[in-house]
DNA sequence: CTAGGGTTAG
């Protein structure tokens, strides 16, 4: 299970790195030569079959095969499709055939041929690797049709990459294909759980034009219910359920959970037991997902002794509480601070044969390393390690950010020292914390050296011009003589932002806004985005160097990203009226 | 086979 999820990890970074990192390919579309008989007159050697085992062995046993193929199998072109569809028979890992497929055709300098692509699009598909499956169809240039776009669509809102997914569907429908019940259930709940009301309210008005609503009314009125809640605007979301109610019927029990929430973080509690009582009368039992949405409400208003009171009352009337319902309390009473409120509940779960699962230990850790409890934090990393659970890169990031804020140095080096002999991949984070904590110590050589390496695992985005970089990391103290491998980057499936936010910001610092401007642009036009804290500070760095063009320039980039309130409140001091509505339009 | 929670940081 832990393998699983950790090459879906790889591919949901990996394949984006991907897209951005290798020369541009023929695109099927654009190449005029790609008729459909071009690929089957190609000639293809005798014994294909036996070098695809072959090669799918050297692809599973060594990391870098690459040339290990060309030295090998001179004569041989891995792009030909009769053979691909040979090796990605052979082949169980998805991860190397994608791998495989681009590394031949930029090699080769071949175009992507359909049925190759399908087959890999598909399982990506199978794998719910929402994010690969973009990645791959920006790459390739390949179009799903009917039945592949639909089951894309499904897999993008499910992946929470509703933008794209909305886009996928309005394509699908277009094409006059009429999509199944269930993938707009899944459409609208996709654009729930991603917070986007407003997606929820434009597919309702879709799904009615469509003449489709009346066979599952509960669903898509909890949907609409939900998204009113969403909104900030529960009274529509409770009038549309009295309204249904009137016309008998019952709305999915979700919506009442989600009135339930929003009530309690309002304080309004005469509602909720007043929906409490509706939910009985209507054979709609609350459940401990119920009172977990209580809890859970109570405690974002950080009421905790009330919290505490359902809590005990629930575990009296003979409720069982589940691992979600601990750890929601866990991390709950870990944010409002009550610390040793929440260790309790740690033990109690344990003591209950529940396992707290990653993100829970990691706020229990970092609660307890934030009250200068190193030692605690300690015993229970020691503790869930002993239990084979502590072994990931976000747990050992958390203790070494941990120990770095306690000044225990020594022992964050150790730890960070400690990941490749456990198998746990580094990540930006990891070198972050230390490089920040070296250079602040004056320990400059051992930071570069660190950045360095950094660097050479692939962390730092290589698109931008070798010299300029390796220019703008001495600009703000850097390293020297850099290499950057981009072959490290695709391999690994890394994702090198945080760097590049690091480097505008260590040049805003030292007063370079406008290399730091130009580092920004370069991100962007690799399509990676830079956080609102980013864009302040450079925005802040500009203004202060009275740089109104080059302001321009990033606020033009901001409002193309999708401009975050903070900083356009921040801008309105530093230019007058007249300027601002320019941008504005 | 299932709702419900949450994301490390100079």
């Amino acid at each position: 299970m832990a393998r699983a999820h950790s090459s879906m990890s790889i591919l949901r970074y990996g394949s984006s790195a991907l897209v951005r990192l290798t020369a541009p390919l023929r695109f099927l579309s654009t190449d005029p030569g790609g008729d459909d008989g071009k690929f089957q007159s190609k000639p293809i050697w005798d014994n294909y079959q036996e070098i695809a085992k072959r090669v799918c062995d050297i692809t599973r046993t060594r990391a870098r095969w690459e040339q290990t193929l060309v030295t090998e199998f001179p004569s041989c072109d891995f792009s030909n499709p009769l053979f691909l569809h040979e090796f990605f028979k052979h082949q169980s890992n998805l991860l190397i055939s994608i791998r495989f497929l681009y590394w031949s055709l930029s090699y080769y300098g071949a175009s992507p041929d359909p049925d190759s692509c399908k087959f890999l699009f598909d399982a990506l598909l199978k794998a719910k690797a929402g994010n690969a499956a973009k990645s791959f169809v920006a790459r390739t240039g390949f179009t799903p049709q009917a039945g592949s776009l639909e089951q894309y669509v499904t897999c993008l809102f499910e992946g929470g990459l509703v933008g794209d997914a909305m886009e996928q569907f309005r394509l699908l429908k277009e094409s006059g294909f009429s999509p199944r019940a269930k993938t707009w259930s899944i459409a609208l709940s996709g654009c729930v759980k991603a917070r986007r009301s407003d997606l929820v309210f434009v597919l309702y008005s879709d799904l009615v034009a469509s003449g489709g609503v009346s066979d599952m009314g509960e669903e898509v009125t909890a949907h609409l219910i939900r998204a009113f809640c969403l909104d900030g605007n529960v009274p529509r979301g409770y009038k549309l359920l009295r309204l249904v109610l009137e016309d008998g019927l019952v709305p999915q029990k979700a919506a009442f959970d989600k009135l339930i929430a929003t009530y309690c973080e309002i304080r309004n509690f005469n509602r909720v037991s007043e929906l409490l009582h509706i939910m009985i009368e209507k054979k709609c039992a609350p459940n401990i997902s119920t009172y977990h949405a209580v809890i859970n409400g109570l405690l974002k208003n950080r009421e905790g002794d009330e919290a505490l009171r359902v809590f005990n009352e629930l575990k009296d009337r003979g409720y069982c509480p589940d691992s979600v319902m601990y750890s929601t309390m866990i991390t709950r009473f870990c944010k409002i601070g009550w610390v040793g409120e929440a260790r309790k509940f740690w033990f109690e779960m344990i003591s209950k044969g529940f396992l707290p699962d990653e993100y829970t230990i990691c706020t229990m850790i970092q609660a307890l390393f934030k009250i200068r409890n190193v030692k605690d934090a300690n015993k229970i990393f020691d503790e869930m390690s002993g239990k084979g659970l502590g072994l990931s890169t976000m747990i050992y990031n958390t203790m070494i950010c941990g120990l770095i804020l306690n000044k225990k140095i020594e022992e964050a080096w150790k730890m960070f020292q400690e990941m490749p002999h456990k198998g746990i991949a580094r990540d930006f984070v990891s070198y972050r914390a230390l490089i920040w904590r070296f250079g602040t110590m004056g320990k400059i050589r051992k930071g570069k050296s660190l950045l360095r390496e950094a660097i050479g695992q692939g962390l730092v985005s290589p698109s931008s011009d070798h010299a300029t970089f390796v220019g703008m990391l001495r600009k703000m103290g850097g390293v020297k003589g850099s290499k950057v491998p981009v072959d490290c980057v695709e391999n690994e499936g890394l994702n090198p932002w945080p760097l590049d936010e690091l480097i505008v910001k260590g040049l805003c610092k030292k007063g370079f806004a406008a290399e730091a401007k130009d580092w920004l642009v370069n991100m962007l036009k690799c399509g990676l985005t830079p956080r609102d804290k980013t864009f302040r500070t450079l925005l802040q760095c500009l203004a202060q160097g009275n740089s109104m063009n080059n302001s321009f320039v990033v606020l033009g980039f901001m409002l193309k990203v999708g401009c975050p309130e903070g900083v356009r409140s921040l801008l309105i001091p530093n230019f007058r009226e007249g300027q601002l509505g320019l941008v504005e339009t």
